[in-house]
DNA sequence: AGAATCACG
DNA sequence: ACGTACGTGATTCTC
């Protein structure tokens, strides 16, 4: 049997756009609401098996039931830029999957549904409708399918009605739904209906009197009632409401479902559009072979000779990129590219060694003057022994000052944004597969290592070009390339643990854990899960009856910030913020921790270049840059980070350094002063904003001050303040005009910033880093607003980042330049800890000192504190 | 895979 | 009227 898929166009889309979080293309466009909109018509296409499918869209003209809507009311609100540009878009996929758009104007999608539905039925087909609009459900009957996508917990499931569920769920047929939303209306659909009824009333109406017809012939003898009374008065918008709920079912449909067949859906046009628009997750289902756009040939390299006579033209060569492939940290061969035909494919055996190998390519940049490219140097230097002189281009970290809010820095990333060319990522080339000395013969893996040196030798030129057009060329030589062997230095010195210690922090963790784990069932009356929020919050708000169920999202929030405020409303409350405090000490830090010490006793973290927004550097694997300090219990965990013997650690960290960046910055004289005379700035601004004289600040009115300055760096919202020190939004909001009051060139310059960034899309700190926000372009309000904090916190964030990065490389070089043997460990944003040979410990403690103040010239002192210590907690 | 929570700057 | 502080990463639970 042939089966008919009737979709809704407009309001699958419109869900999607509302259901997914926004999506865009390298260069901007939205694409959120195609990609949801492919997904679900694509997942019931596949389960409904369709032979013919109809997509229904509104035209843009209005319909004589929008007519009749807005002479009721006002006018309707239109949809918002980003879905309204995916429209066309959409249209134009479908039309090259041969998806049959059905438009008329004058009709709305619903009522060309409606029509084809019964068409549909007469033909015998079994028709399927697929819709977000409740409304449609007048169009189920016993052999009329209609399915409503729901969005649950982020998966979509499927509603599905014949006219038995219309029945089963609302208790009329599928016709009486029509009175039925007459009666209650429908706000989604701007259908007004009867004021005072919703659903249930409006059931019960039309259980005892059949329709709207047989409801208003019995009106008069309805006893005296509220109800009654609407009902009477409301009797036009009634119908009205009814006449805009029917859907039509007498459209003139100018074709026939012979022209609407489902064939060839996943073709090279199609290919095209889904590849333009970068829906990546679609590819897999064309069969159609991928354009090669990237044309070169690869030569495998696995004898003496030939590399030999290789290594002979490299060196004579100007430019070569290389791609050294490993896997789980072994070598196994490298990739060459001197020029766009070629790819070499060197493996290292018994005569091309690693070593051996290793050794060339170093010669190839200090003896030869070759300008050596390759993808992620800091990856490379465990094999390759390549000092800042040497100057090789990273291909990767010159893309993310470019655009740092890319999530990764792959080669098809890269060659799609610089090349416009779409390689198969590396997910694709190898999937699973396992890579040894054999690998070099597969087709596939010879391409997945190429790509790897070829991107780089083509795109180098491009990002040189862009780095000097942005502004950020000496961004990229003088800080970004030069910071990269300094976190090498620091991922490959690692920090000391004491193991042991660690180990004895856990198990005094868990004694008190399971004390506390007891105690709490009991309280509670059963054992459950406490880790499991959704448990928690049954048993404290619906079996405890705790009162404030106040936060939901996807249940009852239990987050430290709720039950802090219930701390004496049940004795079980400070048993589980403890119970929480503890658990996460265990499993982030005690265990999880000693899971990464290695056999030369330390931890070996990463430190990443290329992931934050703003420029700062994030830790991971383990993230050593969120050690807890604040909590005491928690802060004793640095006690087992320890200096090996005859060292300490040296740890200096700047003052304020935020707040410094922004006095500079906005030229503002009252913090600058300040700043000068070395006061204390928190109580300076409590002074000020709360008309104190200064000697009078006490300790609660320092601290609200010290909110204050953090919510203006964070980009101020009058809400955020109130919400932190747990005032009134209107409280805050006085706050914030007496510090802009106080401080008015701070006003100015983030004014000034916001305005910048909507009119560049981007901001900019003092060495010209730029942070793209492309938020501010929206038209939704809130993602606007987030767009405008960004805007005024990341110069101030970024600048401070580039500060330390400087301190960083500069105390790096001269550790190495003054042969000392004390080493970088650590950088947490705005600190710097140094393992410090105890004979060495004065100089090395001037030089990061020394570094640190001077790395930038500020019209503030940029303040450094330094302390020594035998662990990472004395020396803080 | 994503949400909730919480550790840091 | 909209519903929020900026920037990260790890763990656990839930789907």
């Amino acid at each position: 049997m042939n089966k008919l898929l009737l979709i809704d166009g407009n309001s699958i889309m419109n869900r999607a756009f509302y259901g997914i979080p926004d999506m865009t293309t390298n260069d901007g466009r939205h694409t959120n609401a195609i990609y949801g909109f492919l997904n679900i018509i694509l997942k019931v296409i596949e389960e409904e098996q369709a032979t013919h499918i109809c997509v229904a869209f509104d035209l843009k003209k209005k319909t004589f039931r929008h007519e009749m809507y807005e002479a009721y009311k006002g006018t309707r609100k239109g949809m918002p830029e980003e879905l309204h540009e995916q429209m066309p878009r959409i249209k134009e996929i479908l039309q090259a999957m041969h998806i049959r758009i059905v438009e008329q104007e004058g009709f709305e999608a619903d009522d060309l549904i409606g029509t084809l539905s019964k068409k549909g039925e007469r033909e015998g087909f079994a028709v399927t409708i697929l819709s977000g609009d409740r409304d449609l459900l007048q169009l189920a009957t016993d052999t009329v399918l209609v399915r409503i996508p729901k969005t649950k917990h982020g998966k979509t499931e499927v509603e599905d009605y014949y006219a038995k569920n219309v029945v089963e769920t609302y208790g009329v047929t599928p016709l009486i739904f029509i009175d039925m939303k007459g009666l209650m209306g429908d706000t989604s659909d701007n259908i007004p209906g009867v004021p005072g009824i919703g659903e249930k009333t409006a059931a019960k109406l039309l259980a005892e009197y059949g329709d709207l017809d047989g409801v208003y012939a019995a009106v008069d003898s309805m006893k005296a009632s509220r109800m009654k009374q609407n009902l009477i008065e409301n009797k036009d918008l009634a119908y009205l409401s009814k006449t805009l709920a029917t859907i039509k079912l007498d459209c003139p449909i100018p074709f026939e479902f012979s022209e609407a067949t489902y064939h060839d859906p996943f073709n090279a046009e199609a290919y095209t559009l889904f590849e333009d628009l970068e829906l990546k997750s679609f590819y897999k289902r064309f069969s159609v072979e991928k354009k090669e756009e990237l044309t070169f040939e690869t030569v495998l390299i696995d004898d003496i000779d030939g590399y030999n006579a290789l290594l002979a033209k490299l060196q004579k060569a100007k430019e070569v990129s290389f791609a050294w492939i490993t896997q789980d940290g072994e070598a196994l061969g490298v990739a060459v590219c001197m020029d766009l035909e070629h790819v070499y494919l060197i493996r290292f055996m018994m005569f091309i060694t690693e070593a051996m190998v290793a050794d060339n390519l170093l010669a190839l940049s200090r003896d030869y003057q070759v300008q050596l490219a390759c993808m992620h140097v800091k990856k490379l230097l465990s094999f390759l022994d390549f000092h800042e002189e040497d100057a090789v281009f990273d291909a990767g970290l010159a893309a993310y000052l470019l655009q740092p809010n890319q999530s990764e820095y792959e080669y098809d990333t890269l060659a799609k944004v610089y090349l416009d060319v779409t390689l198969p990522s590396e997910k694709e080339m190898l999937g699973k597969e396992k890579l040894g000395y054999f690998s070099f013969e597969d087709e596939k893996v010879q391409k997945w290592m190429a790509y790897q040196a070829i991107v780089p030798y083509k795109i180098k030129s491009v990002l040189r070009e862009k780095l000097k057009e942005t502004g950020m060329e000496s961004l990229y030589d003088e800080m970004e390339l030069p910071c990269l062997y300094a976190l090498y230095e620091m991922e490959k010195n690692g920090i000391r643990v004491d193991g042991e210690a660690l180990h004895q922090y856990g198990k005094k963790l868990r004694t008190r854990i399971e004390e506390l784990t007891a105690e709490i069932h009991a309280m509670a009356g059963e054992e459950f899960n406490i880790n499991s929020p959704k448990k928690l919050g049954e048993i404290l708000f619906e079996k405890l009856g705790l009162k404030n169920g106040k936060k939901t999202k996807t249940g009852y929030s239990t987050s430290a910030e709720v039950l802090e405020k219930l701390k004496n409303a049940h004795p079980i409350i400070p048993k589980i913020l403890e119970y929480r405090q503890l658990t996460k000490l265990n499993s982030t830090y005690a265990e999880g921790l000693a899971g990464y010490i290695r056999a030369d006793g330390r931890i070996h973290g990463k430190f990443h270049q290329t992931v934050t927004v703003t420029g700062r550097i994030s830790s991971a694997d383990p993230n050593l840059q969120n050690i807890p300090t604040r909590m005491p219990l928690g802060r004793e965990i640095r006690k087992v980070f320890i200096p090996e013997e005859g060292s300490v650690f040296v740890d200096a960290d700047y003052s304020q350094i935020e707040l410094r960046v922004l006095a500079h910055m906005s030229g503002d004289a009252a913090l600058i002063a300040a700043y000068q005379a070395d006061e204390d700035i928190h109580a300076i601004t409590a002074s000020q904003v709360f008309d104190v004289p200064l000697d009078q600040v006490d300790s609660t009115l320092r601290r609200k001050a010290k909110a204050v300055n953090f919510g203006i760096v964070y980009g101020i919202s009058s809400f955020g303040l109130g919400q932190d020190l747990d005032i009134s939004r209107k409280e805050a909001e006085g706050y914030i005009e007496k510090y802009f009051a106080t401080y008015g060139k701070v006003k100015e310059f983030l004014d000034r910033t916001v305005e910048d960034a909507k009119k560049n899309g981007y901001t900019v700190t003092m060495f010209g880093r730029r942070r793209p926000i492309p938020e501010l372009a929206s038209s939704n309000f809130m993602t606007r607003s987030f767009g405008e904090r960004a805007a005024m916190n990341a110069p101030v964030q970024g600048t401070a980042a580039d500060i330390i990065k400087i301190a960083m490389v500069r105390v790096n070089r001269r550790l190495k330049k003054e042969h000392l043997q004390s080493k970088l460990v650590l950088q947490i944003h705005d600190e710097l800890i140094i393992e410090t040979k105890k004979e060495e410990l004065e100089i090395v403690q001037k030089i990061l000192v020394q570094e640190m103040m001077h790395a930038a010239d500020l019209v503030v002192p940029l303040l450094v504190d330094a302390n020594v210590g035998d662990s990472w907690y004395d020396a803080k």
